[in-house]
DNA sequence: TTCAAATTTGAAATCGCTTTGAATGGTTTC
DNA sequence: GAAACCATTCAAAGCGATTTCAAATTTGAA
């Protein structure tokens, strides 16, 4: 069912019919109607090539996945924000998997040269990441999840990621800790860093010297988490409280807890970053857990509703926002053992 | 840079670039090198939409999720085995969520209609899908990860569930093992009814009579296995051996036991079905993990090879996968302990 | 040298839609 | 009754590629 099919079933011309479906003003109400039955009736759709390619629009837009790290938990739920949030829209999602920094450069190539996409999600920023010059030299608009420093002005939604941490160290602190483990993120993330700009805010205003040996960079994968809390743990004096980055890393201090004999929350506590997995609930665990909490799903989404703004003519320069972090605070985190 | 600027450039027609450029037979060989130099040069690369509407190919094929239950390590997984099979062909991906039944039809009318997609993805089938016919009646080719009932011949490809289960009860009941725990995947789910069949198969072999109370259905959720575990437990005879329908059921069953003060390996055992996740391997785990086997990424990868070999023209009736499940016996299965 | 065949190129039609610019018919105004 | 004006509708020209069919050039054989 092409639109000369119905113009020539409805006895009109395509433009007509083209008009009434689209909306424009110019055509009769009697006509639209009838027009507008008859494409329900008869299921027309534009065919979406055919229709991009008169427009101009592409009707897509790019998400590129690293192979070796960006799947994982917190991809699906920021996936499933998106997907939230564009389906009800006329935008699709296209995504692509590449392994190396090469070919993801290679795909943003190719799809700005075959105007496949409008636009793209960019996520994971490093603290300087040249995919924002890329995609602006490329011409195709973007919006960036996270932040980084850029020349070039850009749209991007972030989390406070360092007022988040700053508050939760500050709140281990004036429970008495002085020994906090930070179990951050991957090295030359930019939530990284700024989690770890908020870690020394909060002990550089209480005068309480940083202690590299407290720091760690993993993935947010349990097992690792828990190797790395056991060695912290063999530190002399050793740490009474850990900020975990993500539930996965709580997860695996805890079990690092529960074989050295220690008790959560009253030996050592815990305040961890929550992105809200539907599946694992801080509310629930035991003890509950105590934590900095955004949801990345609800992050996703208005990522997807920034794009739909973009193309819709909004600047650039007017899209950026900072969400707040909560701070929960719950069993995982009591003050610091008497010495 | 289109076409026509491209021809214009080499003071050529358009007819000769394209040719060249799409290796026809019948252009001059000094002719083609020359067009495709100067496209490499210039960065001509077709316009996609162009190129669909001419071919009638729509260089896409689609997935649906279903927000509430799809997102999870196996979708992950399984996405980045499509994934990395397809970015390297002129296929695209091109998903979308959904929360209902009803949204999904609505999605493959669309992508039928507006011929979006060239193909489908079809997964989580339950025991006579729906969707099958569906797509069948759409004309959408497609191909099934997983198996169903269907009138409709149609392309699948699934792993040996049925045969992995009943191998592994089994070997189960070989070690002297009489009360089997199944903690089965969600009900109505074909591999679901797969493995209750293969289960029930080695049981009958024995004459051991199946009991309703030691099978759960149940998503791959660490904290529901961890409860349904804990409850199998307190039944007399409890159970001395669990079948785990996935990795994460295994952690909950792992965390069950070690609060019934049980040890695994020796006062009960485990096999669990293991999809292969890079971040969970249960040769590290302590003790092993007895496994079936069989990478999910290789599935999905797998599957958006045989995607690409229908839209060559291969058949679908001769599109027929069945994958054998290798058996990995490591600590977490022994001897049933003494009564 | 000539003519048919083979090789190489190009003009124009096509894919299914949007959109421009013109045409049609009916009202209103003077 | 003619002019001016609206409200509708339509024919045709794009969008940027592929592909059909015809034309031009070379080649090869007689």
């Amino acid at each position: 069912m092409r639109l000369k099919d119905l113009a020539q079933h409805l006895g009109l011309s395509q433009t007509t019919v083209s008009r009434a479906l689209n909306g424009y003003p110019e055509v009769n109400e009697a006509t639209r109607v009838r027009v507008s039955e008859a494409a329900l009736r008869l299921g027309y759709r534009p065919n979406a090539n055919a229709l991009r390619l008169a427009t101009g629009r592409s009707g897509a837009v790019g998400l590129v996945l690293r192979g070796s790290s960006d799947f994982g938990p917190h991809m699906t739920e920021f996936l499933a924000g998106i997907g939230g949030a564009l389906t009800h829209g006329e935008l699709d999602i296209l995504f692509s998997t590449v392994e190396t920094y090469e070919e993801e450069v290679a795909i943003y190539r190719r799809l700005a040269a075959s105007q496949s996409v409008s636009a793209i999600i960019l996520h994971s920023p490093t603290i300087a990441d040249e995919r924002v010059g890329l995609l602006t030299e490329l011409g195709l608009p973007f919006v960036l999840h996270g932040r980084t420093h850029a020349d070039q002005a850009h749209a991007w939604l972030d989390i406070d990621n360092e007022g988040a941490i700053e508050r939760a160290t500050s709140h281990l602190l004036d429970l008495g800790h002085k020994r906090i483990g930070l179990l951050n993120g991957l090295k030359g993330r930019t939530f990284s860093e700024h989690r770890e700009a908020g870690y020394r805010k909060a002990l550089q205003a209480r005068d309480i010297p940083f202690d590299r040996a407290l720091v760690g960079h993993l993935p947010w994968i349990d097992e690792i988490a828990f190797r790395m809390a056991q060695s912290m743990l063999e530190l002399r004096p050793r740490p009474t409280a850990f900020l975990a980055g993500s539930m996965m890393t709580a997860l695996g201090v805890f079990r690092a807890l529960r074989i050295a004999g220690l008790t959560l929350g009253r030996d050592v506590s815990i305040i961890a970053h929550d992105d809200v997995f539907p599946y694992l609930n801080a509310d629930n665990m035991v003890p509950s857990m105590s934590t900095t909490r955004s949801s990345i799903r609800a992050a996703g989404a208005r990522v997807a509703e920034l794009i739909l703004q973009l193309q819709a003519g909004k600047p650039v320069t007017s899209v950026h926002e900072l969400w707040p972090v909560d701070l929960v605070l719950r069993q995982s985190s009591g003050p610091a053992p008497a010495d």
